[in-house]
RNA sequence: CGAGGCGUAGCGCAGUUGGUAGCGCGCGUGGUUUGGGACCAUGAGGUCGCAGGUUCGAUCCCUGUCGCCUCGACCA
């Protein structure tokens, strides 16, 4: 990618926000743009990060076996009747509709109808049992506030699955692998996270838990111990019976022990038991011939937010002042920003063509500007490296910088196309 | 919906005790610069969120309304 073709424009960072500073730089440099509470849209960079995020997150599924399909983002009144969450919803005022003239229709907020409906007179046979159904797709929801912009959003990128399993100790069986697949997934992605107990709200279903990032900017607050690893979010001592119900559906004995976090909500997953498929009337067959309704489980994340909190987490600060973030190797959508002066212009372009034939995606800075310029550019798109080359470095090097701590080292071309083919293979970090 | 704050140039902000507006950045043009957000010159860009009221006159005062942000209820 050439800087001259992305149809950028300098940028001088003032007074960022003091509680979302990275997408305040996401807006003020105009990679996201916000049409109006809760509404954005996105420029190539951050929309390619969320795509490496998907991406992230699909073939870790993958690997334990979900399936992947699409879900209708229409999808007829008719079925959110059939479920009788319909009322609720709509009372609720979260689902957008759509009236036409040949029905009314609801803006996916949610899939659990959506699904049942796939699984109906597909999955019949316990021989088919377990299966699980996974999309990624966007989702609608008219949130009564709208929160740190794309921490919360009235159109935002959901991933759901759906588990089937012919019954509970079956179902809690999937539930435990689901939840070891967020951990790998969220681990790649560079965000960590803790499972906590959770109120299963709107969802139904005997238990879930939300899958959390311990951070400040986080607008839950939940109690947690690093020891156990258990924990559970605040809202749940609300609840009636709050003490037996973590004691009974989470082994938490002495909420007291537990330590007060804040903490940000990437997911959350539910074991649903039969709710869904007994209120939709589906079944299948078990092995004795009986006609028996699935137990379901549901598992969310929120992609957007992941996005959103990726890069509030990967600020990078000189002298107290936020001037960029540096986007996880793993994720990234360019892994080398590529500065040079006027007088080493032409190797600049050689390194570019030599990536461009090897498909590492890398960006050259070649538009007019101060080495200093660039660099500072770099950061506020968040490309983890840096390369320059300029009256400091000698022929056939250039100066490598990592921009999450600022570490330089002076190299030679070639060995810096096979460092960062490298990284581009292995998805970790140069050494330093 | 309850509480608070804010709407003035693309972005960040001043300002007018009422006489239709400025600054910095960014943007255009010419030139000098070119290793950590350079400089000179010159230029473009605003129905001061919207509507009504008071007034000779409203961006400013009053009323209403819409939008945005933060806290709460809700949620990935």
């Amino acid at each position: 990618m050439r800087v001259s073709k992305m149809g950028m424009k300098n940028v001088k960072l003032s007074n960022l926000d003091e509680m979302y500073p990275a997408q305040d730089i996401l807006m003020q440099t105009g990679q996201v743009k916000q049409y109006g509470s809760g509404v954005y849209a996105y420029d190539n960079i951050p929309l390619k990060v969320q795509d490496n995020i998907e991406e992230v997150i699909k073939k870790n599924f993958n690997k334990a076996d979900c399936i992947e399909v699409q879900m209708p983002i229409i999808q007829q009144a008719e079925i959110w009747k059939r479920s009788g969450r319909y009322q609720q919803y709509i009372d609720e005022g979260v689902t957008m509709i759509s009236e036409t003239d040949k029905g009314t229709y609801c803006l996916a907020p949610t899939a659990e109808e959506a699904i049942t409906v796939f699984a109906e007179n597909r999955v019949t046979s316990h021989k088919q049992l377990p299966v699980a159904f996974y999309q990624i797709g966007p989702k609608f929801r008219n949130e009564i506030r709208n929160r740190g912009y794309l921490l919360r959003g009235k159109e935002f990128l959901m991933f759901d699955l759906y588990s089937f399993d012919k019954d509970e100790e079956s179902m809690l069986k999937t539930y435990n692998k689901i939840k070891e697949v967020y951990f790998k997934a969220f681990n790649e992605i560079g965000l960590d996270i803790v499972a906590v107990a959770a109120d299963n709200g709107s969802m139904g279903g005997s238990n879930s838990e939300e899958i959390m990032a311990l951070s400040k900017i986080g607008e839950d607050t939940i109690l947690f111990d690093k020891e156990t690893k258990q924990g559970l979010n605040v809202e749940v001592l609300e609840k009636e019976n709050a003490e037996e119900y973590l004691k009974e559906n989470y082994g938490i004995n002495n909420v007291k022990a537990l330590k007060e976090e804040k903490a940000c909500e990437l997911g959350h997953i539910f074991a649903l038991g039969t709710k869904y498929s007994d209120s939709m009337d589906i079944k299948f067959i078990d092995d004795q011939n009986q006609s028996k309704p699935f137990y379901m489980g549901c598992y969310g994340i929120g992609v957007s937010r992941a996005l959103g909190l990726v890069y509030e987490n990967n600020v990078i600060k000189e002298n107290d002042k936020v001037v960029g973030f540096s986007i996880p190797v793993s994720i990234t959508p360019y892994y080398l920003y590529i500065i040079s002066n006027d007088k080493k212009m032409e190797v600049a372009e050689s390194i570019y063509t030599q990536f461009q034939d090897k498909d590492v995606e890398v960006i050259i800075d070649d538009v007019k500007g101060s080495i200093g310029e660039k660099i500072r550019n770099a950061k506020i798109l968040g490309i983890p490296y840096i390369a320059i080359m300029g009256n400091n470095t000698e022929d056939g090097c250039v100066e490598l910088e990592r921009t999450k701590d600022g570490s330089k080292k002076i190299i030679k071309i070639e060995e810096l196309i096979q460092l960062v083919q490298n990284m581009k293979n292995n998805k970790r970090d140069i050494e330093f």
